[in-house]
DNA sequence: ATCATATACTTTGAATTTCAAAGTACTTTA
DNA sequence: TAAAGTACTTTGAAATTCAAAGTATATGAT
């Protein structure tokens, strides 16, 4: 019997891993404040989420200055956005069955 | 600035919990095999999700027994198929913004 | 000038959740 | 009647989630 739950990809099932990478396919770059305002959520609970993804290399974080400012900017890798797609396209096939 | 998983339930937002959702709005009933074998998880972990859906009043459980043998049969509440539906059509427009 | 408050994160660890191994209670097959 | 299978439940270790507190610097008020 077939598993209809298999394609579905772990690192993005949670609904603020979701919400990250959703922002970030569609804008190139977004930055440690506007992910936190976008989704609503703590600075631990976001810099834990953006570290799992981080780790399982589909986001990149670049560290800069903004005048004298820290400021972390996130985006989508390509491993990033084709795993993403493949797990979208799972979720609507199983929702659509 | 609007949260963007604002809608997302926390109860659905896992891929076993929203498997057997999916099962059960498509099918009046389904029983511990069947999910089991659909969802290809073992016993303990299926238990661990069906209990956290009844606690939420998603699902109902109802035992009985099959000739000698005990069944155990799962369907979507009334409560449970609306709150699906608004957690579906929230990670539907969460993906397509 | 300095004190309080704000910004931009990071660190930490408690609380919760996930998961599978082992257990219970039969039934079926050899 | 013994061994293996079915249908779950219980248990607790492991992993994950989360927010409080910490660090470092900036900005605004007195």
């Amino acid at each position: 019997m077939k598993n209809i739950i298999i394609n579905i990809n772990k690192v993005f099932d949670h609904r603020i891993r979701l919400g990250i990478m959703s922002i970030l396919v569609v804008n190139e770059y977004a930055d440690f404040k506007t992910l936190k305002e976008l989704l609503g959520v703590t600075d631990g609970n976001l810099a834990s989420h953006t570290k799992a993804l981080e780790k399982a290399t589909y986001i990149k974080v670049e560290k800069s200055f903004i005048g004298r400012k820290p400021n972390t900017k996130y985006s989508a890798t390509k491993i990033g956005r084709i795993d993403f797609k493949k797990h979208v396209e799972a979720i609507e096939k199983l929702l659509k069955q």
